[in-house]
DNA sequence: CTCCTGGACTTAAAGGTTTTCGGAAACGTA
DNA sequence: TACGTTTCCGAAAACCTTTAAGTCCAGGAG
């Protein structure tokens, strides 16, 4: 806590020059002799002097600032794309206004309405899910662009990860590993993201010519989840030789209770995992391969097509972007534990 | 993407009235005849008028935005103290500015000059550790709490949670338990967490006057080494009948070691966590005992006194919050699993 | 009738910055 | 000397809202 705010009437008079004088030295603007902008540069310095950008704002129209609409409280999803749109914006120093909705459209619009009346120059909405979400463009006078979950409106903006090619590369990795045999646990159908993961498997699948063991084994995201249904298919289909699961909570549990039941992963069966959660995917005995939605990349891109949209360059529809296949020991070929 | 924005100008030449009881018929102040504040009313919402928060907040001097500066990238602390803020803000509608140092001193600074620039009314710090950090406060025309992570400086207002206290209440719990032989694995010994919570744990034994079983272990706070340790702890001391972890990573570690050694747990031994990190603590066999260290109550406790601080009246000095012990399977008297 | 009161509304200033335009000085050229 | 050009700087408007102060008018009291 200290001294009132300098404003450039305080530097322009401790310079002894005009504000307009001050501003243009102080923005780097031509019709200023290099003395003088000396001086202004001093002054400001002096009483540490910084413009406040409400009235630079206020003047301009641009606040330089975005906000980040979310609505997974725990921020599994939110804060990659927080951290890449940051770095997006990070060079020109953009500022993030955060708002967590918590699922709760009420909230969501209360939100809303304080961004816009902060006069944010854009907005990136983040899903708590893939599946499509209601669109909240409609008559904003800013772009807004969806992360993570896509808008239904197909005129907006919306980055999603590339669910379906990710699980047709992770299946073809366990298919480059001789793995013949192979099943999927995932999470609950009422998910979009479980039933893109299934849909790559069968792609995959379909093309090898090979067929999937058992059916689909869908519940929960949770490790326990993993392990119940891995008693399940170590039961019923005692000859697997890889499975493939909709998310590394799930991977974890089955890697643990096959563990018990005394295969060893990977040389009796291989798993691959979803989310590179890293908590998870590294801790387990052995480190899963997984697949990285790449969350990081998805908001800099995500920030990197606001800044376009801004710019009055948008570019609708829903983008899929690529994932990355990240082999540790739970695949390596049978035999070379 | 539509319209331009309506200004208060707008509104009120829509209504036909002068600028100034538009704003006074919006603000719902007095001297304004019901019927006009109708017509007023009515072309504000007929133009989706919003008030510009800049032209507000200039003439005001006051923002309703606060910052929150934080350093773990990762936003195992950011997030719980970010919630915590947006409710006791959420009410009167402030808004969150939030910006990722990423440990990195020369961001913060950034940021720093980012937030003021924009005039926020408060800041908030939240450290990635409990360790005391640099104050940042010295000068700066805005009140500031430091949440998690205190400041140096003892004249700053800083928010951590009660380390000591609770491990002493965790200790507690297993000697109320009819443990006697409890032994210690915890993180790094330059973590003050770490060294905090060795310090609970052992103010908790002396008031009993029991014996610590072997000496503490120290590991970096993952579930490989309390893997790792349990080996190491159940080799050397084969009669601990009960283990009080750093972190629930460790708990987890030790508790998955501890199974496949063929000790019971909380039967042969009890296990107690830190952090109630729930991916962890609930799916473990057996669910873990764990320290909440309650940060959305933290973060909202911050923001409340940053309020205060707002209104001129700061509480100076390291406030210490209350955590609390969530009582699972894993601590279960011996003999009831 | 005049004067006063109070209600309903308007005018104008303020807040900090950027930008446009015009002015002044210095200098060179005819 | 008169004039044009260049270089540097200042005055003022604009952005949008709130609020203090002022205006106007109807109606009541004297």
């Amino acid at each position: 806590m200290a001294t009132k705010r300098a404003t450039i009437n305080d530097v322009a008079s401790l310079a002894g020059v005009s504000i307009a004088t001050a501003s243009k030295a102080l923005n780097g603007r031509q019709d200023v002799r290099p003395a003088t902008r000396e001086r202004v540069l001093a002054a400001a310095a002096e009483l540490s002097f910084q413009p406040n950008a409400l009235a630079r704002g206020l003047l301009s129209g641009q606040t330089r600032t975005v906000g980040l609409l979310t609505s997974d409280s725990v921020g599994r999803f939110g804060i990659p794309v927080l951290l890449g749109a940051e770095d997006a914006f990070g060079a020109d120093e953009m500022a993030v206004l955060l708002c967590d909705a918590r699922g709760d459209a009420i909230r969501e619009q209360h939100h809303l309405r304080a961004l816009l009346s902060r006069r944010v120059d854009g907005l990136i909405v983040v899903g708590e899910s893939t599946n499509p979400r209601p669109s909240v463009s409609k008559d904003l006078p800013v772009p807004v662009v969806y992360a993570y979950g896509p808008s239904e409106d197909p005129d907006d903006v919306s980055f999603v990860p590339d669910d379906v090619g990710a699980a047709a590369m992770a299946v073809n990795h366990l298919l480059a590993m001789g793995r013949r045999k192979i099943a999927h646990i995932t999470g609950p159908t009422h998910y979009k993201a479980a039933r893109d993961r299934e849909e790559g498997l069968r792609l995959a699948l379909a093309e090898a010519g090979v067929e999937q063991v058992g059916q689909t084994l869908s519940g929960p995201w949770s490790q326990r989840w993993g392990r119940h249904a891995a008693e399940m298919l170590l039961m019923a289909e005692p000859d697997v030789d890889a499975v493939f699961c909709g998310s590394d909570q799930i991977a974890a549990g089955f890697v643990e209770t096959a563990r018990e039941r005394g295969r060893r992963v990977p040389d009796d069966i291989a798993v691959v995992g979803y989310d590179n959660w890293e908590v998870l995917s590294t801790e387990t005995r052995p480190a899963l391969t997984t697949v990285d939605m790449n969350l990081e990349l998805l908001g800099r891109t995500a920030a990197q097509h606001l800044f376009a949209a801004i710019d009055g360059k948008a570019t609708p529809g829903v983008h899929k972007m690529p994932c990355q296949l990240v082999i540790r020991d739970s695949t390596s070929p049978p035999g070379v534990s």
